[in-house]
DNA sequence: GCCGTTTTCGGCCCGACTGTTTTCAGTCG
């Protein structure tokens, strides 16, 4: 059993126990293990078979037994009981926001509410808003929950499905009849979730691949199979399409697949226009325009070039401006992950990481990393073990003497994640964030305030000259949360004016702020810090999908603070600070 | 269920907000 499986089945259990009322400190303890069995650092299954799992903190005598079990039969009889006194589907109600163990509970023992279906039946006919606790409002708000989901039910964030199409893709290339392969799609142009991943191959022998490919471990469930293409449904739910051609056709069906739509029904037109038809398989010659130039087709770097255009990258075609900018040699140099010398807001086990500084720094380092900024949660943050005055002091301390002990092949900035009070105010006070290196304010509450409010909430921490940068700028989580409400623009004009960095939240679960509005930010003169909020080491890969968020918002290095190496970085916040 | 130790039970994380309620329970961060 993998320690995600297992992780799953400890946070099942904690589910389950909390409906049945359990010691709430007992189903803390399993969502704890869970957590302890997806980040720790070692192959934790295969100690748990080899039961040498004993002194690991928070994993107990019960906890020992039961990984043991599923390490080595694959299954827990304990969980496989509890399971069985509900319904299998009930575990989609902990994913309607504002329904919880109660709620749910008191719906399924008085209604018998077992699914999204029963609950939004029970919430319709007006039996929901009879039990005991519940009203019109409550139900109201859930069946808002319900039709969020529903609206997002198809939506899979990056962390979702990109270990799955990077393994499925190198499976595809290492086939021995298969020359070239790639995702296309919405994955491939870089946006903050996906429907499906789509992948594209040449081959001469496409029934070999297309047989081959829907008996891929991966692979749960075959949709559909023919020549030249098929689709199935991976494991964890994600569809996955594959289309076969030939060599001569790769290029055009990559870039016809890839899309988007609106950006190849603008490059059709273009093609039209000069005498050519292009479809997913190549250029054909219309009308009486046989003496057009029609360079052998390669790459897609050919297909744009034959139009006369720069090559444009997957990210920009969203037809947003990124033809014209192509024909005029206008497109920007994107940002690689490659540039990226450090990372800014990240978490340790002082407040609600599960990394200590030096395993962090260590972490960072090893990622070639020269600086990693440290922003752990502020008091007011109690849910995630916020610092207060004191020991945020003593991080800073400790921070320091790590610092002098790298001797400047590394450096740690002495940062915190100061939470924005509801009138705009900070959790610390001005003497406090002035001995940081750099200061990161984020909303943690009150998140339901009108627009006008929120907008003026934090632009007043914006105006805070010890504020270094604007942490998650809508709270959004991806499929699950939407955004609260907050005029953005206002937002970067208030940043531009101040000289605030607005974060690019890396996590996959917020890619926050959205793309699609860093072109203004850019414009208005506001820098990009892409940071991976990252509360474990693993967590501070989640910059590669910052950058892709990035990419996809046209930036290039020089837009983003954390591409300015140590040095030139500690003189911007400096210079910051002296604003 | 875990931890620690004044070695075997008692403590474990707090506050705001909302909606349902007449004093609080549930949810969220």
């Amino acid at each position: 059993m993998t320690r995600e499986a297992a992780a799953e089945i400890l946070n099942r259990i904690a589910l389950l126990l909390e409906l049945k009322g359990e010691n709430p400190f007992k189903t803390r303890a399993y969502k704890m293990g869970a957590e302890i069995v997806e980040s720790y650092a070692g192959d934790i299954m295969q100690l748990a078979a080899e039961e040498k799992l004993a002194g690991i903190k928070g994993i107990g005598d019960a906890l020992r037994d039961k990984l043991h079990e599923m390490a080595t039969t694959g299954k827990l009889e304990f969980y496989e009981k509890l399971k069985a006194e509900f319904p299998e589907t009930l575990f989609e109600l902990f994913e309607i926001s504002g329904l919880g163990p109660k709620k749910i509970a008191a719906l399924y023992t008085t209604l018998k509410v077992g699914s999204i279906a029963d609950l939004k039946r029970v919430c319709e006919s007006g039996e929901a808003a009879k039990i005991s606790g519940f009203g019109d409002k409550t139900v109201a708000k859930i069946l808002e929950g319900i039709a969020f989901r529903e609206e997002h039910a198809s939506e899979f964030r990056l962390d979702q499905v990109y270990a799955l199409a990077q393994n499925i893709l190198e499976a595809l290339r290492g086939h021995p009849d298969v020359s070239r392969a790639e995702v296309c799609g919405s994955f491939r142009r870089g946006k903050e979730v996906v429907h499906d991943l789509d992948f594209l191959v040449s081959t001469k022998h496409p029934e070999r691949v297309i047989g081959d490919f829907v008996k891929l471990p991966e692979v749960e469930k075959i949709i559909a199979q023919g020549g030249t293409k098929a689709s199935v449904y991976a494991s964890n739910g994600v569809q996955c399409d594959l289309r076969a051609v030939s060599s001569a056709e790769f290029p055009f069906a990559l870039n016809y697949f890839t899309g988007s739509k609106e950006h190849n029904v603008m490059v059709r037109q273009r093609a039209l226009d000069q005498g050519l038809s292009l479809n997913e398989y190549g250029f054909t010659v219309v009308g009486d325009h046989a003496s057009t130039d029609m360079a052998t087709v390669h790459e897609e770097r050919d297909i744009y070039r034959t139009l006369g255009l720069d090559y444009i990258e997957p990210e920009l075609r969203e037809n947003t401006g990124e033809i014209e900018a192509a024909e005029r040699g206008k497109l920007p140099r994107l940002i690689e992950l490659e540039n990226l010398r450090g990372v800014f807001h990240n978490h340790t086990t002082a407040s609600d990481g599960k990394a200590t500084l030096r395993e962090m720094a260590e972490a960072a380092r090893e990622l070639g990393m020269q600086y990693l900024g440290i922003a752990d949660h502020s008091k007011s943050s109690f849910q995630a073990n916020g610092l207060h005055e004191d020991r945020l002091r003593a991080q800073i301390a400790e921070i320091r003497a790590l610092n002098a002990e790298f001797d400047g092949h590394f450096h740690i900035f002495a940062g915190s994640e100061v939470d924005i009070h509801k009138d705009g105010t900070l959790d610390f006070d001005d003497g406090l964030l002035a001995e940081l290196d750099y200061v990161v304010a984020s909303v943690h509450s009150v998140f339901n305030l009108p627009e006008a409010e929120m907008t003026a909430r934090i632009i007043r921490a914006i105006e805070n000259p010890h504020v270094t940068m604007l942490g998650h700028v809508t709270g959004r989580l991806l499929a699950q949360r939407p955004a609260y409400a907050v005029n953005i623009p206002k937002i970067i004009d208030a940043a531009a004016a101040n000289g605030t960095i607005i974060e690019l939240n890396a996590s996959a679960w917020r890619l926050d702020m959205d793309w699609r509005w860093w072109r203004l930010a850019k414009e208005k003169g506001v820098k990009c810090s892409i940071n991976p909020d990252a509360h474990s080491t693993h967590g501070l890969q989640d910059v590669l999908f910052g950058v892709r968020a990035a990419r996809k918002g046209w930036l290039t290095r020089s837009d983003v603070i954390n591409c300015l190496p140590l040095g030139e970085v500690e003189e911007a916040l400096r210079a910051k600070a002296k604003r």
